[in-house]
DNA sequence: TCTCAATTAAGAATTATTCTCCTTTAGGTA
DNA sequence: TACCTAAAGGAGAATAATTCTTAATTGAGA
């Protein structure tokens, strides 16, 4: 994702384009791990060092206020951010704060379908995601 | 959910029953309703008044880590509890902080079929939860 | 180039949770 | 039934994550 379309992204959402909205959005999809607002500051604070933590905050915020990024949902006292907005799903790893992001066509239809014809009482879908909890298999390495 | 069957799941989680441990299990099943650990003091603080927040934390902690409850997962910087434990579902009220248990066997056969014969690569899956974003219908009132 | 509403910086305040230390108690054992 | 002690709880301080406030800076429209 170059700068240009970042500009664009902020511009479109009818955001003013300031350093701090380029660098931290761009640390979102750089980073492209649901990261938290520390894991944010940590990595632009070499780019921008005074990028104060409320700005961060604020930023993020508006950004999801915006739909240009959007929360995860997870079990931790730490908001995770994830540059992805369209609707995908998510593995949780059951043995660290791991989170990746699972796409599945096939499985999207499926749901759809599933929900179209059976439907819930008294609540209207908007969006269906799956939480799948479960372990990473180790990348090489001793095999456990 | 009778005070016997709380003992007897702390006694079965090999965990001493205690007056605290009992009001905050109770309190669980009773709101039914994920919540807080301020809910939760809220709810107990009639019958048990001087049950300090630390102790809340600590028991919520211990309940977890032996299976009798498990938090949800949100994008609040607030830890929800569910006091269910079996695999199930949760609607997310988009408007509010609502989250309510949905069940649903025919979905949870097709999706465990649907991974059985799909899996995931260098991933084992230890539990599908569905996470269903929507609007609850109002319940009587002027229809909007 | 100028202007100003919007944004950011800095740091204080708030909120939710964790930690520490001392007191109390659940329940096992004799 | 009484005793004992490891475990649990109370109280309050500490920590971490986020929000708020105020003054300074700035993006972009005119």
């Amino acid at each position: 994702m170059t700068v240009r379309e970042i500009k664009e992204k902020l511009k479109n959402a009818d955001l003013k384009i300031t350093p701090q909205r380029l660098a931290i959005l761009e640390a979102i999809y750089k980073l492209n791990n649901h990261p938290t607002a520390d894991n944010i500051i940590d990595y632009i604070k070499e780019t921008h060092p005074s990028v104060a933590v409320g700005t961060v905050y604020k930023v993020l915020d508006a950004l999801v206020e915006n739909h240009l990024i959007k929360k995860v949902k997870t079990e931790n006292n730490v908001t995770h951010y994830d540059g992805i907005i369209y609707n995908h799903h998510h593995l949780y790893c059951s043995e660290s704060d791991r989170i990746e992001d699972y796409m599945d066509e096939e499985l999207d239809e499926l749901l759809e379908k599933y929900f179209s014809n059976k439907g819930i009482k008294n609540f209207n879908i908007e969006e269906i995601k799956l939480q799948i909890n479960g372990r990473f298999k180790k990348r090489g390495g001793i095999k456990k």
